[in-house]
Order: C-alpha cells, then structure tokens, then sequence
DNA sequence: AAATGAGGCAACCGCCCCGTG
DNA sequence: GCACGGGGCGGTTGCCTCATT
C-alpha cells in the first residue's frame, strides 16, 4: 500500500537526462541552491517546476547529487579510496551513504556501483567473503589449510582480517592480538594467507606464485612476511626444513616505510640466535650489505603473541628491545619469538630487483627519512654485533 | 560484419525515517 | 499519539558500450 510514485505524475519525464536538463537544472541550482529540505525556502518537489524541467523533485535531487553537483570527484577511485571502501564495508557493511561521507567528492550511488562490479568480485576472487570479510574455506590447494583447521571465533577473523586489510593506516589492535597465544596467532595468520589464495612452498627456491600472488595484490604489503610466517606455522606442524636447506642469497623482507613496530634488532637477534638449523648460513648472508631486513609495523603485526607492543616513541622502543635482549641471557629462542623466527627458519624467499637499501628507501616518500634512520640504525647494529 | 553476451553505471523504485501540524 | 509528506537510502533495473564468437 504505498504511495505512488512521484514520477507517476502524467507528462513527468523518467530516463537518461539530456545535456539540456542537465543545464537547466545546473543553472537554477547555481542560482538558487534549491532542494535539501528547504533551507533555501524551496523544496526539491518545486525544483522542477521552477527549473523548468519535466521531471520530479526525486529525480532531479538525483541527477544533482550523483552527477551535477561541482564537486563530485570523477575518474576511477584511487587505490587508497578502494581500501577506504573496504575497510568501512567491513565495518558498516552497505550503509553505502555511510561510506561515501568519507570519501570527499564520491557518491553513496558510485561507491555501491563500484562495489557491486568490482570489489565484490575482487574479494570472492581472493577468496574472501565481502559480506562478513571473512576468509573462504577452501580446502584445497595450501599446505596450512589441509593442517590446520581454525578453531577461532569468527569475529574474531573478522576482525584480523579487518586489520590486515586496513594495511598500514590504521594502528594495529594490539590488545587483541596480545590477547591470543602463539598458535592462535599463527592460525589466524595461515587464515589470512588462505584468504588471499597465496600458495606457499616449502621450496628452497623462490616461489614464483607466492610473488605473483603479491604481484596482484600490491596493496597487501608484508606479503613475504605472511608468507614466512606461514611457512614457519608448516615448521611448527612438523614440516621443518631440514638441516641441509640453504639460505638463499637473495633473502630480502621487503616492507614499505611505515611505523615501527620492532626495530631491526630484533630480527637480527633472532635470526642469530635461535636454535634453527639456517641461523649459520642466514648469518653469513646477513652479513653482505646488499641483504637487509626493513622491518615495520606491518610483519610487526605478526611478531604477536609473546612481543611486547611498540612502545610511544622509537628510543623507548629501541631499549624495550635491548632490555629483552639482556633479559634472555643475550639469547632469543624461536619458543618466545615464535613469529619473527618465522623470518629466519623460513625457506621461503622473495627476491627483488632492487640491488640496494637505498633503491628501496629511494621510493618511500613519507618515511623517506625514518626508513633511512632505521637503516642506518640497522646498521650500525650489525656491525657492533659482528 | 552481424549476433550475442557481459560488464558497467545512471536512474528508478519503494521503503524508511523524521519533522510537522 | 497519529497522519502526512519530503527527503534519504539501499536494492534493482535496464540501457549502453565493448568484447567475443
């Protein structure tokens, strides 16, 4: 029983607008700014008639608010507003007026749209669930999943997968995370690895479709950090790799600039001093100068359940991790780092065409100078260590 | 070259919320 | 408290374009 509709009204046009309403209706909305509850004296029921145009109010507000308007923003979403969409999709699902008043210049209208056509099937292709953002249970095709079933709660995927997907411009939920131990850390992370369809191998050769899989799916940064995690979460299942495995030359945990979860010194402790049958060779590699760890806040996120949080500024933080240091006896042992040694024990590699820090460094804009401090502090750290 | 199919997107439909009398 | 109407919102439709057969 509801009401008819207002373009039922005999004359009124319905369909594409012409380039002439169009002008029409933008010249009055210059002139007089009418509609929107009338703020103006004049509601949008009357803005056709004034306008001149045979319409209703309804689809004139539409066409004005979804593609006359000045400052609607055209051209394909950016990549960042992509993540934007996800992120709150995630969180609010399709409130999609909800989501585009955080995205300046985009309609409610466009982002359902570009959501319907495009992330949807982007998520089911990366074998997520764009309802609940929830990795799919595919049994097939990766070593953790066939070990390993998730016993964690839902929500609770959800909500670290939510946070992985929020890469690196949203603060990690530490609390959560701390919340959990080792081996619901490491099956949330083989959760998410299944998620994004990334093959791991415990091949002692780079793996060409872990870093396709991080080829298409640029926007997930740490991926060869996951991916050592997972492969260190294959260890722990009783796959180690065994004594003989070398340490490619070419190993190189490549992240971005951002954040400082654990500085380098962590990494290189554990990769020293754990028990792991790779800990000589590694050392070796660690030594040429064109090998090095950029660690940030993103593998930080899986360094999880036995690492204390970052501290407020870089220099607590630096002492936090000398201080633990001291603590074990100047040894780390991959049973309280479980996660991080992931990076040493792990024969995953990914290799990169980048011969050096600074080519890296070269291309992190914000944290240009951070990222350099952080080398260089890295540095400096070995040097004192050997 | 024509037919067909798929994808993208603007626009419409109908329900809901909220202000007003 | 209730009815009414305007505006907002999410779901859906259908047209248009482009790719494929």
């Amino acid at each position: 029983m509801g009401r008819s509709a207002c373009c039922d009204v005999n004359g009124l046009k319905k369909g594409p607008w012409t380039e002439e309403e169009d002008e029409k209706l933008v010249k009055y909305m210059e002139r007089y700014g009418g509609g929107g509850g009338g703020r103006s004296g004049i509601s949008w029921r009357q803005v056709p008639k004034l306008a001149g145009l045979k319409r209703c109010g309804k689809s004139c507000r539409l066409r004005w608010t979804n593609y006359l308007r000045p400052d609607i923003k055209r051209g394909n979403l950016s990549h960042q507003e992509e993540q934007t969409i996800i992120n709150l999709h995630a969180l609010v699902g399709n409130k999609w007026s909800a989501i585009a008043s955080n995205l300046p210049g985009r309609t409610d209208n466009e982002i359902k749209n570009f959501w319907n056509t495009h992330l949807k099937k982007k998520l089911l292709r990366m074998g997520i669930d764009p309802v609940a953002h929830t990795p799919i249970t595919t049994p097939h095709n990766h070593h953790i999943s066939t070990t390993a079933t998730s016993t964690l709660p839902p929500q609770l995927l959800a909500a670290t997968y939510n946070n992985l997907m929020s890469n690196y411009t949203t603060p990690w939920d530490w609390a959560l995370l701390q919340s959990l131990n080792s081996v619901h850390a490491i099956q949330i992370v083989s959760e998410i690895l299944r998620g994004q369809g990334l093959v791991i191998s415990n091949s002692t050769t780079p793996t060409p479709t872990a870093t396709n899989s991080y080829d298409h799916y640029p926007y997930i940064l740490g991926m060869e950090m996951e991916a050592a995690v997972a492969n260190y979460y294959n260890y722990l299942l009783g796959s180690p790799p065994s004594s003989s495995t070398s340490v490619p030359d070419h190993q190189l945990v490549y992240h971005h600039g951002h954040g400082l979860g654990y500085d380098y010194a962590d990494l290189t402790m554990i990769n020293r001093h754990s028990n792991c049958p790779q800990d000589t060779s590694l050392d070796n590699t660690t030594t040429a100068t064109s090998h090095y760890y950029h660690h940030d806040e993103y593998s930080s996120k899986f360094a999880i359940a036995n690492m204390k949080a970052p501290s407020s500024t870089d220099d607590d933080h630096k002492m936090q991790n000398e201080l633990y240091h001291d603590q074990q006896g100047g040894h780390h042992h991959h049973h309280q780092l479980p996660v991080l040694v992931s990076a040493a024990t792990s024969p995953y590699v990914v290799t990169s065409t980048h011969d050096t820090a600074n080519d890296l460094i070269a291309g992190m804009d914000d944290d240009h100078q951070e990222a350099t401090n952080e080398q260089s502090y890295w540095k400096r750290h070995i040097m004192d260590i050997e």
